[in-house]
DNA sequence: GAGTGGTCTAGACCACGGG
DNA sequence: CCGTGGTCTAGACCACTCC
């Protein structure tokens, strides 16, 4: 027959919800709009609170909604696309890069970052800490670890640490012959302190970014980076950006 | 004090549970391990089993565990790198790519797909459909856009639809001189078909990889790809991986 | 204080996989 | 068939924001 799909596997309510919703989204509310209540869409739909708000976990995830305690779920806007990869490599710290240094200790990173640098487990590295605006918002927090060996010539700076010595770290590798650089992405969650300087709860999604610069033969630096995964998209390539429509979904035939 | 920090701030407790969860994982734990179920696991921390499925959840959204209904709740292995960008830019279905050609049809494509494409709203396109695996798992399903007009030399081809003709287009546009593609990284959950092709449910967390393709001065091809975020974790740059370990929790100081 | 989303509970039933 | 995770319910209370 030529009816639509039978259902013999039906589909789950939030999942139903969840496409009914984001078609009400496209069609009757703009950006920005905020949406009834949690209690009154559940009621509106006959459906428990917690069947309505798995379907709005959907579509927040898809960067579609955003939910804030206190004040409602507002229709959120498209993503935002940031560059993080580019073709003309360059340190962080170039001019020009969005990047804002918040503060620098030297410590004995993790052995998870030691892995990364290939440095010694022992060997003591700045951890410079980064943030990210776009557009008024905070978009993401990075640590950037630099090997005190890396820049050796910091010696005789006095700033001990914060934001000043965040900068100094930054001017030296400046100075350094950058070969090469790569990057992973990965989906992960936001720890306590990241999702604070996010502005989202701890648990929220994010696009961790690990990055690898060369210098010397060897691992100058190393970035771990936590993107908000509901509001970025981020672009690697020639131009910075692929334009496109806000919804992840609607991209098949 | 020098006190841990007083729970003026309580955190929730699924938050809590998944800090323990992830702990005994590390410790008590091998991959591919089954974990005891829900409601046994439930039970001896004594919170519900919605509680401790948030907990759950979140594990699995870092890749840490991998839960098959009917089967059980597994330990995960690392995450898998996956090359999606390389410096030397080749198109798709270059020899010894990962893509495994599926289905091919002749199409005008979404709006959104004609929007990445620069095409006109009516123009027809191939739209090939690739499935990427790795160490025997599906972890990826792309739809790739080719306008009719960028592979004119097509129309002699006998095959109209299927693999052969997917491989056929792809033949075609290796004759292209490849200027340039960029790509962008954003979060997205699964539509049914892509769930059931990568052996996930509908709506499972996925890393969606759009892609352009530049010859002749204009967008020759475009793709969707869309990879399994918990199994994935997607390279750019020369060397095609960054040897991290698994858990973007463990990574600050 | 009123209203919002966030957390948590204690159940029930369903869909799936494997013996 | 049984045991697993997946869905769903109808409540309760908490944390937060804004007035």
């Amino acid at each position: 027959m030529g009816t639509t799909q039978l259902d013999t596997v039906p589909e789950p309510k939030y999942w139903h919800l969840r496409t009914v919703l984001s078609e009400a989204l496209d069609s009757e509310f703009s950006v920005g709009e905020i949406l009834p209540n949690e209690r009154d869409l559940a009621a509106r739909f006959g459906v428990a609170r917690a069947t309505l708000r798995q379907a709005l976990e959907q579509l927040e995830l898809e960067g579609r909604l955003q939910r804030r305690r206190g004040v409602g779920t507002t229709v959120a806007p498209p993503r935002m696309g940031v560059a993080v990869g580019s073709e003309q490599h360059a340190w962080p710290g170039a001019t020009g890069d969005a990047w804002q240094p918040v503060d620098c200790t030297v410590a004995v990173p993790p052995t998870a970052v030691a892995d990364i640098l290939e440095t010694a487990p022992e060997e003591q590295v700045h951890t410079v800490r980064r943030s990210r605006m776009t557009h008024g918002q905070p978009v993401a927090a990075e640590l950037l670890y630099v090997p005190v060996s890396s820049v050796p010539d910091l010696s005789a700076i006095d700033a001990p640490s914060g934001a000043a010595r965040a900068r100094a770290v930054l001017r030296e590798l400046q100075r350094l012959d950058l070969e090469g650089q790569d990057s992973a992405v990965e989906l992960g969650s936001a720890r306590a302190d990241d999702a604070k300087e996010l502005d989202r709860l701890p648990g929220a999604p994010v696009l961790v970014v690990t990055t690898r610069f060369y210098a010397g033969g060897r691992t100058a630096a190393a970035s771990i980076a936590t993107y908000r995964a509901d509001t970025c998209r981020l672009t690697f390539g020639d131009t910075g950006g692929v334009e496109i429509h806000h919804d992840p979904e609607r991209r098949a035939s």
